[in-house]
DNA sequence: TTCATGACCTC
DNA sequence: CCTTGTGTCATGAA
């Protein structure tokens, strides 16, 4: 049964808008000279002079192969004479793209910001002519106030909204009508559904099913039975254009930090001392939004990339780093115990939050 | 309820 | 050969 049905579905009209290239096209924009050439924003790990990832390229980047998640020594060797390779600002990216959505805001009350360059806006009450009318305006506010262009999804949903947006990028607008969501649909593959990932797309087409037209053959029943209750449903619904879920801003549910170690290892004294330095960072955030938590992971990932958790709860919530310093070293160790391969990557996450009050609130009748 | 794992996201 | 970083959701076991 659905939960949230509140609202009359039929009426709303979701968009899906999205910063196109965002980090890259932040850097063009504060560097105009980069304009026109490839443009690499890079994470650095530290390890080695060019160890690291790219983040995001630019068009022009992409066209030589240089995508996001590829290795930068990797990018480097595709490098024409005018690429160029930025170090990722994100307090700078994360500035522009608070200003953006807050011009988002003036459009619709419902909105939910799905990431840093991505938000959707749902509008009631309005046909699709004035849905694309208004993305045509925030097109244009983006581009006037900060010089962003971004792309624009409408759809009856947000599953249709999200894929809209990804069919003319850069700087796209595409409506999708209810009428014609099975046209659209039955030309993508179920990999293109949003929410269907490399492992999703290879177990369906071990089963056979390669087209969305094939996937709406496949009873719930066996969906459900190879994915799981929720995925098969979901698989069912979206193959047919169906999606629920509301457009509401979501509180944040954790707060984590990742690092690469300089170099793979086990030893005990290094792993606290690293995952020490990263307490801070994290309790500050916590204590920035007025939260407590309740839960403490340690975060390791090994050699061979796979991922591995310690988690410790807690029987009282607390904001302090003081209560972290005291249960990291005993999940550093249990960690140790449990797994034999050297360490490449640890990181600290904190969840199970609750709100702190406030001390400014002086009266509380609820 | 807690804990551990895995899939997915996208820059 | 090389592979950053952050967060959400789901599942299965204890």
């Amino acid at each position: 049964m659905c939960t949230h049905l509140l609202t009359d579905v039929e009426d709303r009209i979701v968009l899906l808008i999205d910063l196109d290239y965002f980090y890259a096209q932040c850097e063009e924009i504060r560097h105009p000279e980069f304009r026109g050439r490839p443009v690499a924003v890079c994470i650095y790990s530290g390890r080695t002079e060019n160890s690291g990832a790219v983040s995001t390229a630019n068009y022009e980047a992409r066209r030589i192969g240089i995508r996001s998640g590829i290795p930068i020594i990797a990018a480097r060797r595709m490098v024409t004479q005018d690429t160029v390779f930025l170090k990722a600002d994100l307090d700078y990216y994360d500035a522009v793209s608070m200003r953006v959505m807050s011009l988002l805001r003036m459009f619709s009350q419902k909105m939910e910001q799905a990431s840093v360059d991505e938000a959707y806006l749902e509008l009631r009450g309005k046909s699709y002519e004035e849905a694309e009318e208004i993305a045509r305006q925030i097109k244009e506010l983006i581009r006037k106030s900060e010089g962003l262009t971004c792309s624009i999804g409408i759809g009856k949903n947000k599953l249709i909204a999200k894929m809209a947006s990804g069919v003319n990028k850069p700087d796209g607008l595409t409506v999708v009508r209810p009428e014609e969501v099975d046209t659209f649909l039955l030309s993508k593959k179920p990999g293109d559904l949003y929410g269907v990932g490399k492992v999703t797309e290879s177990k369906l087409s071990e089963m056979g099913i390669e087209t969305i037209a094939q996937l709406r053959d496949a009873p719930l029943s066996r969906l459900q039975s190879v994915f799981g209750s929720s995925m098969g449903l979901w698989l069912y619904n979206a193959s047919r254009g169906i999606d629920d879920s509301p457009v509401e801003e979501r509180k944040r549910e954790q707060y984590g930090r990742i690092v690469t170690l300089k170099e793979n290892t086990r030893d005990r004294d290094t792993l606290i001392q690293e995952a020490s330095r990263l307490v801070p960072e994290v309790i500050s955030m916590v204590q920035e939004d007025r939260q407590q938590f309740r839960t403490l992971s340690f975060i390791g990932i090994l050699e061979d990339l796979s991922i591995r958790t310690k988690n410790r709860t807690l029987n009282e919530p607390t904001d302090n780093a003081q209560d972290v310093y005291a249960v990291l070293p005993q999940l550093i160790d249990s960690f140790l115990s449990e797994h034999t391969a050297l360490i490449r990557r640890i990181g600290i996450k904190v969840s199970n939050l609750s709100e702190k009050k406030g001390q400014k609130k002086l009266l509380d009748f609820s």
